[in-house]
DNA sequence: GATGAATGAGGTTTCATTCAT
DNA sequence: CATGAATGAAACCTCATTCAT
């Protein structure tokens, strides 16, 4: 009697093989392309099985419910984010240039990461109503979103005109997030070179007075 | 049995009774603060009708479905919105106080009138996939918007030291839309005291060059 | 919110597996039965589905709705119809006996493949005026019939002693439509077998003078 | 305490007054006119009260329910039709004219009494599976119908070459009654004439053997 | 009396999830 | 294991009928 040998109260399946992961990795990517372009609502889990080519119940051998796919798309979705970011930022503390450079390509990189997101971000502040959970996931991206602007905004501490770093950070966290989020999500009327020019100008301004 | 689509244009209810327009109003009343409590989707219209102190039967004689209510509350929050910076805008430009002054009461004034939709605006962005009215709703408020933001920077054209002024306007809406919103929403660990000054010092650099 | 009407396509389940088929017949029986004890109106999907042994949702992954079984079960009626006369016109053109006794055969025939849809029939007429592809399906019908009792009535064409054949058809056939309808649905009083007789009474001196 | 002087009891009002009259008349007639374009079931009582340019309240003054409407809407259909009837058999009893002429003028005077009821007709008996009363009353209809035919026959009973008349004024009845109906319906194809003209053969080369 | 707003039971329909095959 | 059929709770919506004004 070796039942306690494993508990299998573990619903979902745990992938260890090669063809499980894929499978489960198909799920993810549909799941994520049908959440951003319908919303997370209006997709329902035969849909997402469908597109990921499998029945709806091995969709639920993998996951436990909708909301799950969900809070995994949202994990990498987050983890591709900042690991761009993080390139980002090491290639740029390397180089040494200019604080304008740098801000320019901050921010391009920035644009470069969010747009295979399109419109998907949008729906993921709608969800926090939803779910305790999802708000933490959120609120912890968002820290970990103000704390590296922090850090990035430190690494020129001494060139800084501001005096509450911290304020700064989320100030500046807030207003790159939207203006890129904007010119990613088609810019309201105005060309994206022309955003992110003034976006730029804005950022010099503010954090080095001129 | 909907093939002969029947032309039976009584269907919402035109109210010519008093009692009818404080039946609505309840209606719209109840839905703007569950949808902002709970979000669109998971409010249904039983809850509202019951939260207005009236049966489901009511809510259809009044809107055709949920979405219905939605773009109404919609269309209120925005005119509401648009009214207080009117009002503001009126206001400030009379007083011809320094420029910082001005911006900082602008703010204020937004952070005020952001306030009873507190999480609300977070939604609006997510239902922009679902439907098309939805969409152009929102795009005909951002422009608005950014119109406005335009023009109250146009005020001051003389002191502005910005090349373009369209993508300027852009950016400032876009930035101080999203602060204001983080810090209504909760400032994400900062006072909103001192996040309102930052923004304040960013515009006023930015827009001033100090 | 069905503006963007998305093209789900996988509506309604195409039976691959075996136990599928059955589900979809046991509904389409029990709808079948439904209709014809109680009529269209005062039927209801949750009925239909108990009736078939199977839950609501089960009945609507196999129909969009009522309307769908209903527009089944008249395509199986008139199938069914069809054949059993076809049957019996092919019997009689074999064997050639005297025409009184094909008419009578005929008719009897006819009672036969009615009775189990009794009422049914009646609940039709009415539907014409609710939808259009029920209005298609009836006037198909109703030509078919028209067409078999031509061709009937031409294979003992220069027996016949009318000038206008067609319109004798439409005649012919509506008339022992409704005649015969009223022997099954209960005679008006008079016994089905006195009826009978004169029908065909009036069929063999209106057609062959006699 | 003369409260038994009058029975509350009955709800709906028996009209004395002539605007009562009148307006228990219009709402009959739109019902009429509701019923027999759209059916009993697609038609609504507000649908039914705007028509007759009265409040959904002045409806149910008048009667207890939309079945009650119905009831009179078919009681005075009958009635209408049944004194048709009676008025052609009085004037051409008085005319004499021959058997031909006799018959053809009585389906032309059924075409004449049919057409404004166009399809409602058709309704009605699928409503014989709704309701106790109404199938009482289509079967009394039904009845004097048949018994109406009889009397007719039995007018020219020596000219008669049929056995069984009571079973023969069944057969003339359902098939007047079922080609009259497809010649005011819309012929199938085939002019009203020559249908009316067959028709009329057929029952001259039954009833009268030529 | 007349009005039309309000009611709510009852119908339709969806979809996340389970489970027999 | 995979499949997709089955489930049923929960949402949506309608309309005959009542009732306050």
């Amino acid at each position: 009697m070796n039942e306690t040998e494993e508990q299998t109260a573990d619903k979902t399946r745990k992938p260890r093989q090669d063809r499980s992961i894929k499978t489960r990795d198909a799920i993810v990517q549909a799941a994520a392309r049908l959440f951003s372009e319908k919303g997370y609502h209006r997709t329902n889990t035969k849909q997402i099985a469908a597109a990921a080519g499998v029945s709806t119940g091995s969709f639920y051998s993998y996951f436990t419910d909708k909301r799950d796919v969900f809070l995994d798309v949202l994990q990498i979705h987050s983890e591709a984010m900042q690991a761009h970011v993080d390139a980002t930022v090491a290639q740029l503390s390397a180089k040494q240039s200019d604080k304008r450079m740098v801000i320019s390509h901050m921010i391009e990189s920035l644009i470069q990461s969010h747009t295979p997101y399109i419109s998907y971000h949008r729906e993921l502040s709608a969800m926090r109503l939803a779910d305790e959970t999802i708000r933490e996931m959120l609120d912890s991206q968002y820290d970990a979103g103000r704390r590296k602007t922090l850090e990035f905004m430190k690494l020129s501490e001494h060139d800084l005109c501001v005096s509450d770093l911290e304020a700064a950070a989320v100030v500046v966290f807030e207003s790159v997030s939207s203006v890129v989020d904007r010119i990613v999500f088609s810019g309201g009327g105005v060309p994206a070179d022309r955003l992110k020019a003034e976006l730029v100008d804005m950022l010099v301004h503010y954090l080095f007075g001129e």
